[in-house]
DNA sequence: CGATAATATTTGCCTACGCAACTATTATCT
DNA sequence: AGATAATAGTTGCGTAGGCAAATATTATCG
């Protein structure tokens, strides 16, 4: 497709997953503060961490999966530190890196905020699509996304 | 659905459509960044103002259109302003209401930031869909905005 | 081996934006 | 009409998070 060239049905489609996600997020935000949880950013990277071998990660990779700038990334884990839901190690094969590490506290907010995020999930988003529309949706997504993944960069 | 139902497929796809959307996004603003172009919050705001009749919206309306708190509307607005790309008019009617309206200067804009923002969904996001997918996304995520419109509270 | 470049993280500074409180105006109730 | 409630917008204040510069460490090149 010519980067000039957009049909107005792909148009379209963008704008329409462009609202609806701002208005789920927010929706889903909204929730997570009223029960007093932490917001999704925390959720993200204890998650990431979570999915880990070892149930740690770099800094900069922790930045990468969780979707924020490296330095966005150091001022979050200060915070997920002092809570004590991750705690930082030194790297003793090289100084210069830094490892989050998830604590058994972290996985316990975790499994605090996963029910009311996944009720969220539900009502706002996939109670509106059947079976075959979410294993599209997925599909496709996964398209785009991969279009972007960081490592793809090496090709720019 | 039940709201602690949430087949994994259906979870797959948020997750998908979560990260491909923020990447993307990110892909955008930095593209609008690099151009010295002002970022989607300013489009969003001065396009929902474009499509209205007469180019003049309520800073409600233009809140809920464009995404934002009200206060967050105000500070938008008061930058806008500034800049001359719409202008703040007294409702006669009410005196409470103030209208914002786009400006000649607002209208040329919104034509030099489009072709950045375009040329952006359409390398990010459309060229990853034939023409069958973008009007099913079009389709699902219509669905899922219209079970989230402001409006759509009252039968809450 | 020493100088230089590259890499990982952190810090200074700045902007965006949400919530709650405040102000101004209009609607409602008696 | 007068008191009270509702509504629209703005402002005070706090937090999140990005960019660019600073720091610390490791890799590379002569």
């Amino acid at each position: 497709m010519k980067p000039n060239s957009l049909p107005e049905t792909h148009l379209e489609a963008w704008r329409m997953q462009y609202t609806s996600f701002w208005r789920v997020f927010a929706a889903i935000e909204s929730d997570l503060a009223a029960a007093g949880l932490p917001s999704l950013s925390w959720y993200d990277a204890l998650y990431e961490l979570y999915l880990a071998p070892g149930r740690h990660l770099r800094m900069g990779q922790l930045a990468n999966s969780a979707l924020l700038s490296r330095s966005g990334l150091t001022r979050l884990v200060d915070k997920l530190e002092k809570e004590r839901l991750i705690l930082r190690k030194a790297c003793p094969s090289d100084g210069r890196v830094q490892h989050a590490e998830l604590t058994d506290k972290g996985v316990e907010v975790l499994r605090k905020i996963w029910p009311v995020y996944r009720a969220g999930i539900t009502k706002y988003f996939a109670a509106h699509l059947n079976e075959a529309e979410a294993r599209q949706v997925a599909e496709i997504f996964g398209r785009i996304r991969a279009g972007l993944e960081p490592t793809a960069e090496a090709g720019k």
